[in-house]
RNA sequence: GGAGGGGUAGUCUAAUUGGUAAGGCACCGGUUUCGAAAACCGGCGCGCGAAAGCGCUUGGGGGUUCGAGUCCCCCCCUCUCCGCCA
């Protein structure tokens, strides 16, 4: 959520900003009526209270001097001032609530520093390492590879459960926790962060913390159970809403966690996309590393955030690239986003294994995260970021494709042989 | 799941059995001091307002009342005990 009074106070350059987001900005015509209103509301509201305040303790003064005359007198004109009060408040509600929704609505402010276009053809590349295998031969898709050496079982997936769900096996399900172990150390040994292991089920409020509610509940897995829950879809929602409605204390910051979950996403709208495999599936595993900082140190952190995630590509010396996306391409929440893309061999290109995010303030204005920057100093909002480092079921398909032999067999990268009980060869 | 005790501003703690949130600590500013400590004065949750001010705020939501921290209803969290369970 945007600040509103810096909304009110820049609505100009709010509505230019957003439109190149592709934001209808016709709504912020609506956001100056609302506003004028809840606000003339509010002030009228508060001068029948200070008179109400100042009557009613007279009216028990008076019955105890046993003038109930005169307090009957009073109190009817409280009580028709009551009336008026409680016609103001509903009159404000109901502006507060429309322009609640416009609010929760607005995407975040993209940073200057973002590219400019309405798709991800204006995405621009930033840097790119390695270079993708000369296998010398057509690579074979990892559905297959998985098969032929009887690691990934997508059809007994699909009878558990339905389709787009994962069964790894064997050196398949070994290969998963190896990633899962390797990048949790390198990530608490060497890179500082803390190791978290969440919930996976969350309330609306933590959803609405972290931006996912109220504009997308298509893509969550609802729970039918008596309260409003549902699983995770990243495991950005419980690690950042550790600090909801928290004041943290200055020189705690900044706080970086590192957190293994599950992730469960509807994938609504995405029929037809990425059919096969394990490229898109409605339940994968991933390392998701969240930061909360001081505001004035959040791009520095960005850039050290998405170097983190690829420090695992590098470490496994897969074949990647960096892009900024462009302000038309990423998620409403972030203001900045760079996502790392990982070389697939069999669709000769590259695919998104890692989305690194500055969400600035608009994150911890929903969830109510503060801290305080010196004694006496005002609470701030801090800044909140957090980027996959990384989606494991795509590294894992990577993996796979990247090392496939002419033989067929897969070779293991050498940083993950010591979490794989020192196997260095599939098949 | 059952029984009982709790939840008050950053923190700790009051509030005549309904009368409009009092204090302590920490922190900030000021006075004092060579400087500091102590002491004293003021500030110390959010909102509206240019300001003076005013309003809102006792876990959340409803209700009764001129008036609710206090009474009634629903819900959340937490502590103790019992039951169940991995």
């Amino acid at each position: 959520m945007l600040d509103i009074s810096y909304v009110r106070e820049n609505l100009d350059e709010v509505r230019r900003r957003l439109a190149t987001r592709g934001f209808d900005t016709t709504v912020l015509d609506r956001f100056e009526e609302l506003d004028v209103r809840r606000r003339r509301a509010i002030t009228e509201h508060g001068d029948l209270a200070a008179e109400r305040n100042r009557l009613s303790p007279e009216i028990g003064a008076l019955m105890k001097e046993g003038k109930n005359d005169e307090a009957e007198a009073k109190r009817l004109r409280v009580k028709a001032l009551k009336e008026q009060i409680d016609a103001l408040d509903a009159e404000r509600d109901a502006a507060e609530h429309d322009l609640n929704e416009i609010m929760f609505g607005i995407p975040n402010l993209p940073h200057e520093s973002v590219p400019v276009g309405k798709d991800e053809s204006a995405n621009v590349e930033v840097r790119r390492w390695g270079a993708a295998p000369e296998l010398g031969f057509e690579p074979l898709d990892h559905v297959t590879l998985g098969e032929k050496h009887g690691i990934l079982d997508l059809p007994r997936a699909a009878k558990i459960t339905g389709t787009r769900f994962p069964l790894t096996l064997g050196a398949g399900a070994l290969l998963e926790r190896a990633l899962m172990n390797f990048m949790l150390d390198v990530h608490t040994r060497e890179h500082g962060y803390q190791e978290v292991l969440p919930p996976v089920i969350v309330n609306s409020d933590s959803l609405f913390g972290t931006g996912q509610l109220p504009k997308f509940e298509q893509d969550l897995f609802k729970l039918d159970y008596e309260r409003p829950y549902y699983l995770i879809p990243t495991a950005e929602v419980p690690v950042t809403n550790m600090f909801r409605d928290e004041i943290l204390e200055a020189d705690s910051l900044p706080r970086k966690m590192a957190a293994h979950t599950l992730c469960f996403r509807s994938e609504a709208g995405s029929f037809g996309q990425d059919t096969r495999g394990i490229i898109r599936v409605h339940q994968f595993s991933k390392v998701e590393l969240v930061w909360c900082v001081r505001p004035e140190e959040s791009y520095a952190v960005l850039e050290k955030l998405t170097d983190d995630a690829s420090e695992i590509l590098r470490r496994l010396g897969l074949h990647h690239r960096v892009v900024a996306l462009s302000t038309g391409d990423f998620t409403s929440s972030s203001a900045k986003t760079y996502d790392i893309e990982v070389w697939i061999p069999s669709q000769h290109t590259f695919r998104e294994i890692s989305s690194c995010s500055n969400f600035e303030a608009y994150q911890a204005r929903r969830a109510q995260i503060r801290y305080r920057p010196e004694p006496g100093a005002k609470t701030q909002f801090v800044h909140t970021l957090n980027g996959s480092g990384l989606a494991i079921g795509r590294t894992w398909v990577a993996v796979v494709e990247n090392y496939q032999q002419a033989d067929g067999s897969i070779l293991i990268p050498e940083a993950l042989r010591c979490y794989m009980g020192g196997l260095e060869r599939i098949g």
